[in-house]
RNA sequence: GGGCGCUUAGCUCAGCUGGGAGAGCAUCUGCCUUACAAGCAGAGGGUCAGAGGUUCAAAUCCUCUAGCGCCCACCA
């Protein structure tokens, strides 16, 4: 048994994930009897790279599976990636334009495979990435949302929600990415301010006399205007109402409607009406009656709609309208104007607002059970505060557009007749029309939105529509990690999906964790060069320190502020762990055999790390309980370096140091114990190195990853004696301050005198060993009757008075100095006590128990006080 | 225009249901003490954003204000 003279995370972290795997450690078996627990992973995009948020959503999810699985349940945690429609498609395209080639120069069947090939060959690196970090993933299980299996959920959903009624085809306004080529859904768009212009337009009277003006930030788009219309209680334009205008450039004439919609104070109080591409507008068409002409093409170009403007693309045709109404004289002015415009979250383009026909989701029927579950209190979001915004969006969620113009993706499972129409939706491709019996069928060539099918994910991956055994046990899950930026792609449908087809919730608990920041808060971006690769970090650090890290910045409902520093910090502490088993394998000795812990035999301090380690075992698996991923991490690290470390090790150096001694012995079969109990509460944060040590540790006793979580032990209850090393803990502390403080040197050794009661000075005589060692004393001498001297440096407890004589040593401005600062603390909290026991409605109202709390306070401040006067006293 | 969050030591943050202001990093001092200098021992540093309220008692609960950040929203 013996370690390397400084960690090496790369040795561990090269060996250790290969055996967990091998030995089938993490698959979760379906046929187990024990209570499961179960988490789907937020399943990456197949062209994804491990990024910092991924880094962390896997490894709070690791965190809890890896306790679980230690805590005796039967754990899966499932893997997969997805499609990722868009995204994917994207990244293929950009290759083929490497070739000099487009997707149509292929052929949609062939574009397909290119991208299927792209998958098989480069796709997927994340899945080595997730290993990297140590992620106990059940492999065997992993899935991908355009596998069969998963196909055939989708189609078997899609199917069934058709025949429900709950998907229909539109024809209406959606949002649509001009370079993709595709409709996005309404959370697909995100809105940012720009600054725009707003511009005057003139439409000229019918009859030629006069116009009125309207104005716009679109000027381009009235080469599709059908209308103008005024609010109907407007009446400046009262008398206008059903006349007509003539719509300058196209030349024709278009009527004045009144509609509510339109807002008398802004601009004119006049909006020119295009129904083709504004929203607001396509409805007011509908109520109207309105043409609706569409006047861009697919890639958002002037089509044959647009007359002399065809070709040109929207910019170049807002310029050339500019222009045209400029030299017709009709522009009257422009105006700064900010205004939301709407982009494409994968490519960032510009949105346009398009008219297509589209499959939605009716989704009010569905919204309604997933509000219900989480008013509930069936699912539980954490932080909480994450629920009133799921509500928010519920409450206001409209249909769901859910085709998309692409190749890669789940094929719309709809058929249409081209010689009768009729449109078939069935579980198998129908070959003959159902209706007029013709073979000429063509299915619909668009895709279905990608988090279509990631909304099946947490019971697609089990096998349904299948009624499995993996299903029966797995589902629903038990917690749902995420980001809070896929509540409404991801979580809301999710939820709705799980109710519809599961008839259950997908998930007990849906844990939103934040965001990873730089450094100075900014949000990490490729753009803005700030981002910390998890990779590097962790060849660097290791992965243990980088978890860590991450698991103790995991606070709730605040964002992390990651810098390399810090991840540098705590590969300290992995060494600190490394080295402090190294001092307890060197001196455990080749006959070591550990043994349970027969408590009749333990010392003082025995009794202190004992209890110690139970808190921390207590409030660690709180901590954990609560999703405090954070308080579990600090209360791991504080025990191990703050209490272990820093005083258990060296209180058993004498004693170990004994050859032979029985205080040895126990003292021994103390340190395994801790660090043998402790290296499991730390497994789930730091799975490499624990497995390491372990390793070196135990024989017989598997892996650490299956050994049995700690439990709060009852025997291990020594309050009293917690109390006592507490104290004694406190003096050593207050001669190693006035060591520190009166600068004497660490070599020289020097003498306590101490007055105290009974009870303390037999404490002391019984810790003297200790004492001398922790305090690099020569020599304790006890006497109450003790009177200072001037050359003494002093130190008062409420329970002993402390001398160091230090004779020519002693530096008397600094002592005087040393006990006015003290003299000030005491002096100041007794005058807070004081107050306190002065208000006679404190006295009156408080409870008792706070009462005489603040009357003992008084009395030993009281007491310290006159000590610590005295001494200051002789002094002058 | 709605809604949410944050503001505590120089920096980054803990502080859960109200009863003596904490940690890490940074800074300063002294130590290469045979597990660890990636370490050890000590020190300095805060009107808990501001104002008001509830309470015997407020960093903690309530209201308002300011600054920062985020989400949602069809205003042309």
């Amino acid at each position: 048994m013996e370690l390397s003279a400084s960690y090496n995370p790369k040795i561990a972290e090269s060996k250790w994930y290969a055996i967990w795997e091998k030995e089938g450690l993490f698959h979760g078996d379906e046929n187990d009897t024990r209570d499961a627990y179960s988490i789907v992973i937020p399943p990456p995009n197949v062209t994804g790279n491990l990024h910092m948020g991924h880094a962390l959503n896997n490894t709070l999810q690791d965190i809890l599976i890896r306790w679980q699985r230690m805590n005796g349940k039967a754990t899966c945690w499932m893997p997969g990636m997805d499609h990722a429609g868009i995204a994917t498609q994207n990244v293929v395209e950009r290759l083929l334009l490497k070739e000099g080639k487009t997707k149509y120069d292929l052929g949609r069947d062939e574009f397909v495979q290119r991208v299927w090939d792209w998958k098989e060959h480069s796709g997927g690196q994340i899945k080595e990435q997730l290993k990297r970090l140590g992620c106990s993933l059940d492999w065997v299980r992993e899935r991908f949302t355009l596998d069969e299996g998963l196909s055939h959920a989708v189609r078997t959903v899609f199917v069934t929600l058709y025949k429900e009624g709950l998907i229909y085809q539109g024809y209406r306004i959606i949002n649509w990415c001009p370079r993709c080529e595709t409709a996005l859904s309404d959370i697909e768009t995100e809105y940012k301010d720009l600054a725009g212009k707003l511009y005057y337009i003139h439409y000229p009277y019918k009859d030629g006399k006069g116009h009125i003006t309207v104005a716009t930030t679109r000027p381009e788009t009235m080469l599709g205007d059908t209308a103008v219309a005024v609010n109907p209680h407007d009446s400046r334009y009262a008398q206008l109402i059903g006349t007509h205008v003539i719509l300058p450039l196209v030349n024709k004439p278009i009527p004045i409607i009144a509609d509510e919609f339109v807002d008398p104070a802004f601009g004119t109080g006049l909006v020119k009406v295009t129904p083709a591409h504004d929203p607001n507008d396509f409805e007011m068409g509908r109520r109207h009656n309105l043409e609706e002409i569409n006047i861009f093409d697919k890639n958002a170009i002037v089509n044959e709609n647009g007359g002399i403007y065809r070709g040109l693309d929207r910019y170049q045709a807002r310029e050339k309208v500019l222009e045209d109404l400029q030299a017709a004289g009709l522009l009257e002015k422009i105006e700064e104007h900010t205004h939301a415009v709407g982009h494409c979250y994968r490519c960032h383009t510009v949105i346009e607002p398009y008219l297509s026909k589209q499959w939605f989701v009716k989704i009010q029927p569905l919204a309604q059970e997933a509000i219900r579950v989480v008013e509930e209190g069936r699912i539980r979001f954490v932080p909480q505060q994450w629920t009133k915004i799921y509500f928010e969006w519920m409450y206001n969620i409209k249909d769901w557009c859910i085709s998309r113009q692409l190749w890669w993706g789940h094929r719309i499972p709809a058929f249409y007749c081209k010689d009768c129409g009729h449109i078939m939706v069935e579980l198998d491709d129908p070959t003959v029309c159902s209706m007029c019996n013709s073979k000429n069928l063509e299915q619909d060539p668009d895709v279905l939105d990608t988090w279509f099918s990631s909304a099946l994910w947490p019971f697609s991956t089990f096998g349904w529509p299948q009624k499995t055994k993996s299903l029966q046990k797995f589902y629903p899950t038990s917690v749902l990690v995420t980001g809070f930026d896929i509540i409404f792609f991801w979580v809301a449908r999710m939820i709705m999906m799980g109710c519809k087809f599961m008839n259950d919730v997908p998930f007990y608990d849906v844990y939103i964790h934040a965001l990873v920041r730089d450094e100075h808060g900014q949000k990490m971006s490729k753009s803005r060069g700030n981002v910390i690769d998890p990779l590097i970090m962790m060849d660097k650090y290791g992965t243990d320190a980088f978890r860590f890290t991450l698991a103790i910045f995991a606070a709730q409902g605040r964002d992390i502020i990651l810098s390399e520093k810090r991840i540098e910090g705590y590969s300290a502490f992995c060494n600190k762990i490394w080295n402090s088993t190294r001092f307890i394998l060197m001196n455990l000795g080749d006959d070591f055999t550990p043994k349970p812990i027969d408590v009749n035999s333990l010392e003082l301090f025995d009794k202190w790390i004992l209890h110690a380690f139970n808190q921390t075992v207590r409030k660690t698996t709180q901590a954990l309980v609560e999703y405090r991923f954070n308080d579990a991490a600090q209360t791991l690290y504080d025990f191990w370096w703050h209490e272990f470390c820093d005083w258990y090790i060296e209180l058993t150096k004498p004693r170990i140091y004994a050859a032979g001694s029985s205080t040895g012995t126990i003292a021994k079969q103390v340190l395994y114990f801790v660090l043998h109990e402790y290296l499991k509460l730390l497994h789930p944060f730091m799975p490499f190195i624990t497995e390491e040590i372990w390793s070196n540790i135990t024989r017989d006793e598997g892996r650490i990853v299956v050994a049995a979580w700690p439990q709060y032990d009852t025997r291990f209850d020594f309050g009293k004696e917690f109390s006592t090393a507490e104290l004694f803990k406190e003096i050593v502390y207050r001669i190693r301050n006035i060591r520190g403080e009166m600068n004497v040197p660490p070599d020289k050794k020097a003498l306590l005198i101490v007055k105290a009661n009974p009870g303390i000075e037999q404490l002391l005589r019984e810790q003297e060993q200790n004492l001398k060692i922790l305090a690099k004393l020569e020599a304790v001498e006890y006497n109450a009757a003790y009177t200072p001297q001037k050359t003494d440096a002093s130190a008062v407890l409420p329970e002993c008075e402390l001398y160091v004589p230090l004779k020519d040593l002693i530096d008397l401005d600094k002592e005087r100095a040393r006990l006015d600062k003290e003299i000030a603390r005491i002096q100041g909290e007794l005058d807070k006590v004081l107050k306190k026991l002065h208000d006679s409605t404190f006295l009156e109202k408080a409870p008792q128990h706070i009462i005489e709390k603040e009357q003992n306070k008084k009395a030993e401040l009281e007491e310290v006080r006159a000590k610590l006067t005295a001494s200051r006293q002789k002094l002058g």
